[in-house]
DNA sequence: GAGTGGTCTAGACCACTGC
DNA sequence: CAGTGGTCTAGACCACTCG
């Protein structure tokens, strides 16, 4: 039997898309939050009366797209950074010499500033509006490899202090989750080589002037909206960046 | 109340990868060459005795992984890299200023060599065993970005001339689908910056020493096994590489 | 209109988890 | 054991393409 709710084109939308924006809607008011489980889909396929089936392939997109796990026999949870093997969707550093290497963040400072053009652009947010900024190292095995300066929006963070990120066990985007509920779901990362400054030169460890793999990301939460604007400096000597092209 | 200690199967694998592997083997045995249509679902059904829903699924997975492409009323096409579109998905080099530009690929040699210890190791052949080199250089809006150097087992390509290379129209991947039969499905770069030596720093009209992005790659067709090994220097003063993290 | 993929349904059974 | 997601089926109808 068709559903009644699905109107003919052009602005013809499957139902089970019109079932993920209800899903979506649910992650993006919080509703549902991080590690969470949801209802199961026969629930949800009585909730929203449509056939179990039709919720399926809503869940099935939504999990394909990293935002649900489903657990067989548990249930579907909204995904979280919490997991240590989400680590590496964003964080694309490998040893040179192969292995695993465990991370460790050292956040340097942290202070509230107003945003300058290139950080308004980048987080679609007006000129001289509030924000922290945070200054990082990130080692692996003891050695310094990433010096990382953060840019995240007052509206969404509020007040940050050095404090906060110390007394914090994890990564970052676990902490942004836990304590301020924001989600990051995807990112863009643009590459380019560059000579390394003094000061970068000096935390690094390198030579000044020597090669360092710039990494300028931005970051989303739901519904596309910018949430986080970071430039690091990567030392190459030991690492690389690792990519997969599907 | 544990389970019986023998576990029903241990190589369970559901009827839909089974149909999805024997579509596979068609893929590779080139039965079914890039940008032919394969059989509808419905016949696929009938011919390897399941429902056409269990086909379907086999389906869905080939096309998330860019094996299949369907096309609605008109069937389902082995994948195939002449379409424009999916340039990017192996070369991820966009403009600083933003835009598009067309790449343009000029080969400037091609010989014969026997594989040296890393190249054996990359293309997992044997030590001295035949391959080509490649020496080729990128270039957008005319000016140079990218010098390469490809390496590619003999055993695969045969021999290959620069003429073929020059003589050819479209991308690099696009011709050896069409010459040689072999279709790249997935790669792995690694990134790091380098300093410019002097030749590579001619060609790409930059400062000898400063910094480049040098990207390597391992190139795989079916089955995972490797048929492309590259390393290229790219410069990036007006471009970057620019990455989704999902 | 015939043939293709795309959506939706209803129901059956399997595999896994935890009480 | 009950409840979850995972697989498989059969059949209906929709949307698109092409001759």
């Amino acid at each position: 039997m068709p559903h009644p709710s699905v109107s003919p084109s052009p602005t013809f939308s499957p139902l089970y898309r019109q079932i993920k924006s209800l899903l979506l809607q649910r992650l993006e008011s919080g509703e549902w939050r991080p590690g969470e489980v949801i209802p199961s889909e026969s629930e949800l396929a009585v909730r929203f009366q449509v056939s179990q089936g039709t919720v399926r392939k809503a869940i099935d997109e939504m999990a394909s797209e990293n935002l649900l796990v489903r657990r067989q026999g548990k249930g579907t949870f909204v995904a979280t950074h919490d997991d240590p093997r989400a680590f590496f969707r964003f964080l694309r550093l490998v040893p040179l010499a192969g292995g695993i290497e465990q991370a460790q963040s050292i956040p340097l400072e942290c202070w509230r500033a107003k945003a300058g053009p290139e950080a308004a652009r980048m987080l679609e947010i007006n000129l001289s509006d509030p924000i922290n900024i945070v200054r990082r190292l990130l080692a692996f095995s003891g050695k310094p490899v990433v010096v990382d300066e953060i840019y995240l929006p007052g509206e969404v963070f509020g007040i940050l202090t050095l404090d906060m990120l110390q007394a914090y066990k994890g990564s970052l985007y676990s902490f942004f989750e836990s304590q301020f509920g924001v989600r990051m779901i995807r990112a863009e990362e643009r590459l380019r080589a560059v000579p390394a400054d003094r000061t970068s030169a000096e935390m690094l460890k390198v030579a000044e002037g020597s090669p360092l793999l710039s990494v300028e990301r931005v970051s989303f939460t739901y519904a596309d909206k910018p949430v986080e604007w970071r430039r690091g400096l990567y030392s190459t000597h030991d690492h690389c960046y690792f990519n997969e092209l599907g």
